[in-house]
DNA sequence: GAACAATTAGAAATCCTTTCGATTTAATGG
DNA sequence: CCATTAAATCGAAAGGATTTCTAATTGTTC
Protein backbone atom coordinates (compact mmCIF):
# COMPACT_ATOMS: atom_id res chain seq x y z
CA UNK A 1 0.00 0.00 0.00
CA UNK A 2 2.04 2.78 -1.48
CA UNK A 3 -0.23 6.32 0.24
CA UNK A 4 1.16 8.58 -2.67
CA UNK A 5 0.53 6.77 -5.20
CA UNK A 6 -3.29 5.83 -3.95
CA UNK A 7 -3.67 9.60 -3.98
CA UNK A 8 -2.53 10.58 -6.73
CA UNK A 9 -4.45 7.56 -8.73
CA UNK A 10 -7.84 9.38 -7.22
CA UNK A 11 -6.42 12.77 -8.45
CA UNK A 12 -5.97 14.21 -5.26
CA UNK A 13 -2.39 15.88 -3.98
CA UNK A 14 -0.49 14.01 -2.37
CA UNK A 15 0.16 16.55 1.55
CA UNK A 16 1.72 15.71 4.40
CA UNK A 17 -1.40 15.78 6.36
CA UNK A 18 -3.25 13.71 4.10
CA UNK A 19 -1.00 11.32 3.86
CA UNK A 20 -0.81 10.84 7.56
CA UNK A 21 -4.66 11.05 8.14
CA UNK A 22 -4.71 7.90 5.51
CA UNK A 23 -1.46 6.36 7.32
CA UNK A 24 -3.05 5.83 10.62
CA UNK A 25 -6.00 4.16 8.94
CA UNK A 26 -3.92 2.10 7.48
CA UNK A 27 -1.94 0.98 10.37
CA UNK A 28 -4.39 0.82 12.61
CA UNK A 29 -6.78 -0.99 11.11
CA UNK A 30 -9.86 -0.28 13.36
CA UNK A 31 -12.69 2.37 12.64
CA UNK A 32 -11.97 5.98 13.85
CA UNK A 33 -13.83 9.07 14.23
CA UNK A 34 -12.47 12.47 12.66
CA UNK A 35 -11.74 13.49 15.94
CA UNK A 36 -9.88 10.54 17.21
CA UNK A 37 -8.00 10.69 14.21
CA UNK A 38 -7.50 14.46 14.81
CA UNK A 39 -5.96 13.51 18.45
CA UNK A 40 -3.79 11.14 17.55
CA UNK A 41 -2.38 14.02 14.63
CA UNK A 42 -2.07 17.40 16.39
CA UNK A 43 1.51 15.93 18.19
CA UNK A 44 2.62 15.20 14.53
CA UNK A 45 1.39 18.80 13.28
CA UNK A 46 1.30 22.43 14.86
CA UNK A 47 -1.48 23.30 12.60
CA UNK A 48 -4.05 20.68 11.98
CA UNK A 49 -7.89 22.03 11.71
CA UNK A 50 -10.71 19.38 12.75
CA UNK A 51 -12.34 20.50 9.55
CA UNK A 52 -9.53 18.98 7.59
CA UNK A 53 -9.49 15.75 8.68
CA UNK A 54 -13.35 16.10 7.78
CA UNK A 55 -12.72 16.80 4.34
CA UNK A 56 -9.83 14.52 3.49
CA UNK A 57 -11.74 11.44 4.87
CA UNK A 58 -14.59 12.53 3.28
CA UNK A 59 -12.25 12.81 -0.05
CA UNK A 60 -10.63 8.87 0.45
CA UNK A 61 -13.90 7.56 1.05
CA UNK A 62 -15.23 9.10 -2.21
CA UNK A 63 -11.91 7.97 -3.69
CA UNK A 64 -12.85 4.60 -2.51
CA UNK A 65 -9.83 3.66 -0.40
CA UNK A 66 -11.40 3.89 2.78
CA UNK A 67 -14.69 3.14 3.82
CA UNK A 68 -17.37 4.66 6.46
CA UNK A 69 -18.42 2.36 9.45
CA UNK A 70 -22.29 2.05 9.99
CA UNK A 71 -22.44 2.95 13.15
CA UNK A 72 -25.41 2.82 15.46
CA UNK A 73 -24.55 5.73 16.89
CA UNK A 74 -24.99 7.42 13.51
CA UNK A 75 -21.92 9.19 14.23
CA UNK A 76 -18.77 9.10 11.11
CA UNK A 77 -16.23 6.51 11.26
CA UNK A 78 -14.14 5.34 8.71
CA UNK A 79 -11.62 2.40 8.13
CA UNK A 80 -9.11 1.25 5.78
CA UNK A 81 -9.55 -2.00 4.43
CA UNK A 82 -7.23 -2.98 1.34
CA UNK A 83 -9.49 -5.69 -0.42
CA UNK A 84 -11.43 -3.95 -3.07
CA UNK A 85 -14.28 -5.92 -3.72
CA UNK A 86 -17.51 -5.91 -2.85
CA UNK A 87 -17.54 -7.68 0.61
CA UNK A 88 -18.96 -6.86 4.04
CA UNK A 89 -17.14 -6.66 7.18
CA UNK A 90 -17.33 -8.04 10.98
CA UNK A 91 -16.97 -5.10 13.08
CA UNK A 92 -15.66 -6.23 16.69
CA UNK A 93 -17.74 -4.03 19.62
CA UNK A 94 -15.11 -4.22 21.97
CA UNK A 95 -11.70 -3.26 19.71
CA UNK A 96 -13.05 -1.86 16.77
CA UNK A 97 -11.06 -4.22 14.56
CA UNK A 98 -12.99 -4.61 11.01
CA UNK A 99 -12.52 -8.00 9.50
CA UNK A 100 -13.80 -9.10 5.87
CA UNK A 101 -16.14 -11.65 5.59
CA UNK A 102 -16.89 -13.78 2.30
CA UNK A 103 -19.95 -14.19 2.98
CA UNK A 104 -22.61 -11.70 0.57
CA UNK A 105 -26.24 -12.77 0.12
CA UNK A 106 -26.44 -10.57 -2.70
CA UNK A 107 -27.70 -13.42 -5.08
CA UNK A 108 -30.28 -14.63 -2.86
CA UNK A 109 -31.52 -11.16 -2.11
CA UNK A 110 -31.99 -10.08 -5.91
CA UNK A 111 -33.37 -12.99 -6.25
CA UNK A 112 -35.60 -12.61 -4.13
CA UNK A 113 -36.40 -8.44 -4.78
CA UNK A 114 -37.04 -9.74 -8.21
CA UNK A 115 -38.98 -12.88 -8.04
CA UNK A 116 -41.38 -11.54 -5.17
CA UNK A 117 -41.33 -8.13 -4.92
CA UNK A 118 -41.02 -7.29 -8.88
CA UNK A 119 -37.98 -4.59 -7.53
CA UNK A 120 -34.67 -3.51 -8.40
CA UNK A 121 -31.68 -3.64 -6.05
CA UNK A 122 -29.50 -0.91 -6.36
CA UNK A 123 -27.52 -1.44 -3.40
CA UNK A 124 -27.36 -3.06 0.04
CA UNK A 125 -25.29 -2.87 2.75
CA UNK A 126 -24.48 -5.42 5.60
CA UNK A 127 -22.46 -5.36 8.58
CA UNK A 128 -21.65 -7.92 11.25
CA UNK A 129 -21.20 -6.96 14.78
CA UNK A 130 -20.07 -8.82 17.62
CA UNK A 131 -16.21 -10.19 18.92
CA UNK A 132 -13.39 -10.62 17.33
CA UNK A 133 -11.42 -13.17 18.67
CA UNK A 134 -8.93 -11.60 21.37
CA UNK A 135 -11.54 -9.82 22.58
CA UNK A 136 -14.18 -13.12 22.89
CA UNK A 137 -11.14 -14.49 24.72
CA UNK A 138 -10.86 -11.74 26.95
CA UNK A 139 -14.28 -11.34 28.03
CA UNK A 140 -14.71 -14.96 28.60
CA UNK A 141 -11.97 -14.95 30.89
CA UNK A 142 -12.22 -11.64 32.22
CA UNK A 143 -15.99 -12.21 33.27
CA UNK B 1 -53.07 -3.56 14.52
CA UNK B 2 -55.10 -1.88 17.64
CA UNK B 3 -52.33 1.28 18.66
CA UNK B 4 -53.45 1.70 22.23
CA UNK B 5 -53.33 -1.67 22.87
CA UNK B 6 -49.88 -2.14 21.50
CA UNK B 7 -49.04 1.49 23.82
CA UNK B 8 -50.71 -0.21 26.85
CA UNK B 9 -48.80 -3.45 25.88
CA UNK B 10 -45.34 -1.68 26.69
CA UNK B 11 -46.05 0.56 29.75
CA UNK B 12 -46.49 3.69 27.69
CA UNK B 13 -49.79 6.19 28.36
CA UNK B 14 -52.81 6.06 25.88
CA UNK B 15 -52.27 10.14 24.49
CA UNK B 16 -53.52 11.69 21.36
CA UNK B 17 -50.04 12.71 20.25
CA UNK B 18 -48.75 9.04 20.63
CA UNK B 19 -51.22 7.40 18.78
CA UNK B 20 -51.41 10.24 15.89
CA UNK B 21 -47.52 9.39 15.87
CA UNK B 22 -47.63 6.01 15.59
CA UNK B 23 -51.01 6.04 13.37
CA UNK B 24 -49.00 8.06 10.41
CA UNK B 25 -46.11 5.12 10.37
CA UNK B 26 -49.19 2.25 10.17
CA UNK B 27 -51.04 4.44 7.73
CA UNK B 28 -48.31 5.18 4.95
CA UNK B 29 -45.43 2.41 5.78
CA UNK B 30 -42.82 4.64 4.25
CA UNK B 31 -39.75 5.56 6.63
CA UNK B 32 -40.04 9.09 7.89
CA UNK B 33 -37.65 11.36 9.56
CA UNK B 34 -39.19 12.95 13.21
CA UNK B 35 -39.75 16.09 10.96
CA UNK B 36 -41.74 14.90 8.68
CA UNK B 37 -43.49 13.71 11.03
CA UNK B 38 -44.37 16.99 12.90
CA UNK B 39 -44.99 18.62 9.69
CA UNK B 40 -48.16 15.74 8.88
CA UNK B 41 -49.51 16.40 12.74
CA UNK B 42 -49.25 20.09 12.70
CA UNK B 43 -52.72 20.26 11.12
CA UNK B 44 -54.11 17.83 14.12
CA UNK B 45 -52.22 19.56 16.90
CA UNK B 46 -52.33 23.08 17.57
CA UNK B 47 -49.74 22.85 19.62
CA UNK B 48 -46.96 20.00 19.14
CA UNK B 49 -43.36 20.13 19.96
CA UNK B 50 -41.35 18.77 17.48
CA UNK B 51 -38.80 17.22 21.38
CA UNK B 52 -42.26 14.81 21.77
CA UNK B 53 -42.39 13.97 18.26
CA UNK B 54 -38.34 12.95 18.98
CA UNK B 55 -38.87 11.44 22.27
CA UNK B 56 -42.12 9.49 21.30
CA UNK B 57 -40.56 8.04 18.36
CA UNK B 58 -37.71 6.73 20.09
CA UNK B 59 -39.87 5.34 22.84
CA UNK B 60 -41.90 3.11 20.17
CA UNK B 61 -38.60 2.43 18.83
CA UNK B 62 -37.31 0.85 22.75
CA UNK B 63 -40.54 -0.89 22.41
CA UNK B 64 -40.05 -2.41 19.44
CA UNK B 65 -42.88 -1.94 18.07
CA UNK B 66 -41.22 0.32 15.01
CA UNK B 67 -38.32 0.55 13.86
CA UNK B 68 -34.76 2.97 12.69
CA UNK B 69 -33.76 2.45 9.06
CA UNK B 70 -30.15 2.62 8.58
CA UNK B 71 -29.47 5.70 6.33
CA UNK B 72 -26.68 6.59 4.63
CA UNK B 73 -27.24 10.71 5.57
CA UNK B 74 -26.85 9.36 9.35
CA UNK B 75 -29.99 11.57 10.12
CA UNK B 76 -33.07 9.55 12.21
CA UNK B 77 -35.91 7.81 10.07
CA UNK B 78 -38.71 5.25 11.15
CA UNK B 79 -41.08 3.20 9.64
CA UNK B 80 -43.70 0.63 10.79
CA UNK B 81 -43.57 -2.84 9.93
CA UNK B 82 -45.95 -5.33 11.90
CA UNK B 83 -43.75 -8.54 11.38
CA UNK B 84 -41.94 -8.81 14.86
CA UNK B 85 -39.85 -12.00 14.43
CA UNK B 86 -36.17 -10.96 13.12
CA UNK B 87 -36.11 -10.14 9.07
CA UNK B 88 -34.68 -7.57 6.98
CA UNK B 89 -36.28 -5.23 5.04
CA UNK B 90 -35.83 -3.74 1.07
CA UNK B 91 -36.41 0.11 0.83
CA UNK B 92 -37.38 1.47 -1.95
CA UNK B 93 -35.26 4.86 -2.69
CA UNK B 94 -37.70 6.47 -4.85
CA UNK B 95 -40.85 6.43 -2.61
CA UNK B 96 -39.61 5.31 0.95
CA UNK B 97 -41.90 1.90 1.14
CA UNK B 98 -40.36 -0.44 3.26
CA UNK B 99 -41.20 -4.17 2.37
CA UNK B 100 -40.20 -7.42 3.98
CA UNK B 101 -37.60 -9.67 3.04
CA UNK B 102 -37.08 -13.53 3.74
CA UNK B 103 -33.66 -13.64 3.21
CA UNK B 104 -30.70 -13.43 6.39
CA UNK B 105 -27.54 -14.81 6.10
CA UNK B 106 -27.28 -15.02 9.53
CA UNK B 107 -26.47 -18.85 9.87
CA UNK B 108 -24.47 -18.56 7.23
CA UNK B 109 -22.76 -15.68 8.65
CA UNK B 110 -22.56 -16.61 12.22
CA UNK B 111 -20.71 -20.09 10.95
CA UNK B 112 -17.81 -18.09 9.03
CA UNK B 113 -17.39 -15.81 11.73
CA UNK B 114 -16.88 -18.99 14.37
CA UNK B 115 -15.05 -20.69 11.97
CA UNK B 116 -12.83 -18.96 10.07
CA UNK B 117 -12.54 -15.42 12.16
CA UNK B 118 -13.17 -17.34 16.01
CA UNK B 119 -15.02 -14.47 16.84
CA UNK B 120 -18.32 -14.10 17.91
CA UNK B 121 -21.47 -12.33 16.25
CA UNK B 122 -23.43 -10.38 18.76
CA UNK B 123 -25.91 -8.83 15.84
CA UNK B 124 -26.00 -7.71 12.18
CA UNK B 125 -27.49 -5.36 10.34
CA UNK B 126 -29.10 -5.78 6.66
CA UNK B 127 -30.54 -3.50 4.29
CA UNK B 128 -31.48 -3.38 1.03
CA UNK B 129 -32.26 -0.33 -1.32
CA UNK B 130 -33.41 -0.59 -4.81
CA UNK B 131 -36.82 0.71 -6.82
CA UNK B 132 -39.94 -1.20 -5.73
CA UNK B 133 -42.33 -2.59 -8.19
CA UNK B 134 -44.27 0.46 -9.25
CA UNK B 135 -41.09 2.80 -8.86
CA UNK B 136 -39.23 0.89 -11.25
CA UNK B 137 -42.13 0.77 -13.66
CA UNK B 138 -42.36 4.12 -13.05
CA UNK B 139 -39.17 5.18 -13.98
CA UNK B 140 -38.65 2.64 -17.17
CA UNK B 141 -41.50 4.54 -18.66
CA UNK B 142 -40.42 8.00 -17.63
CA UNK B 143 -36.87 7.57 -18.90
C1' DG C 1 11.05 28.85 -10.04
C1' DA C 2 6.62 31.00 -11.73
C1' DA C 3 1.83 30.24 -12.23
C1' DC C 4 -2.22 28.02 -11.09
C1' DA C 5 -5.24 25.17 -8.87
C1' DA C 6 -5.86 22.60 -4.87
C1' DT C 7 -5.49 22.55 0.06
C1' DT C 8 -5.59 24.36 4.60
C1' DA C 9 -6.57 27.21 8.98
C1' DG C 10 -9.63 29.16 11.88
C1' DA C 11 -13.72 30.98 13.02
C1' DA C 12 -18.29 30.71 12.55
C1' DA C 13 -22.55 28.84 11.03
C1' DT C 14 -25.70 25.04 10.43
C1' DC C 15 -28.71 21.82 11.67
C1' DC C 16 -30.25 17.68 13.85
C1' DT C 17 -31.16 16.11 18.30
C1' DT C 18 -31.51 16.33 23.30
C1' DT C 19 -32.16 18.54 27.73
C1' DC C 20 -34.51 21.31 31.08
C1' DG C 21 -38.03 23.28 34.32
C1' DA C 22 -42.70 24.37 34.41
C1' DT C 23 -47.25 22.96 33.11
C1' DT C 24 -50.66 19.72 31.57
C1' DT C 25 -52.75 15.25 31.11
C1' DA C 26 -53.82 10.22 31.44
C1' DA C 27 -54.48 6.46 34.68
C1' DT C 28 -55.93 4.71 39.11
C1' DG C 29 -58.99 3.83 42.78
C1' DG C 30 -61.94 5.54 46.13
C1' DC D 1 -67.10 11.26 39.13
C1' DC D 2 -63.22 13.43 41.48
C1' DA D 3 -58.61 13.50 43.66
C1' DT D 4 -54.03 11.85 43.36
C1' DT D 5 -49.85 10.83 41.16
C1' DA D 6 -46.73 9.73 37.75
C1' DA D 7 -46.06 10.34 33.04
C1' DA D 8 -46.20 13.30 29.10
C1' DT D 9 -45.84 17.71 26.98
C1' DC D 10 -44.38 22.55 25.89
C1' DG D 11 -41.12 25.85 24.55
C1' DA D 12 -36.93 27.58 24.89
C1' DA D 13 -32.46 26.65 25.06
C1' DA D 14 -28.34 23.91 24.92
C1' DG D 15 -25.50 20.50 22.82
C1' DG D 16 -22.57 18.68 19.59
C1' DA D 17 -21.21 16.76 15.25
C1' DT D 18 -20.43 18.35 10.81
C1' DT D 19 -20.03 21.85 7.20
C1' DT D 20 -19.20 26.33 5.25
C1' DC D 21 -16.56 30.33 4.35
C1' DT D 22 -12.54 33.47 3.21
C1' DA D 23 -7.95 34.35 3.22
C1' DA D 24 -3.54 32.37 3.30
C1' DT D 25 -0.62 28.48 2.07
C1' DT D 26 1.17 24.69 -0.52
C1' DG D 27 1.67 21.02 -4.15
C1' DT D 28 2.08 20.39 -9.06
C1' DT D 29 3.27 21.40 -13.66
C1' DC D 30 5.98 23.23 -17.21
Amino acid sequence: MNGSHALKGMGLKVTPKRLAILDILVRELVYLSPEEIWDRLKGQFTKLGLPTVYRNLEELSQGGIIYKIIHPDRKLYYYYCENVSHHHHFVCIACRKVQDLEFCGEEQITREVEDILKGKVVSHVCQVYGLCRGCSHARTMAI
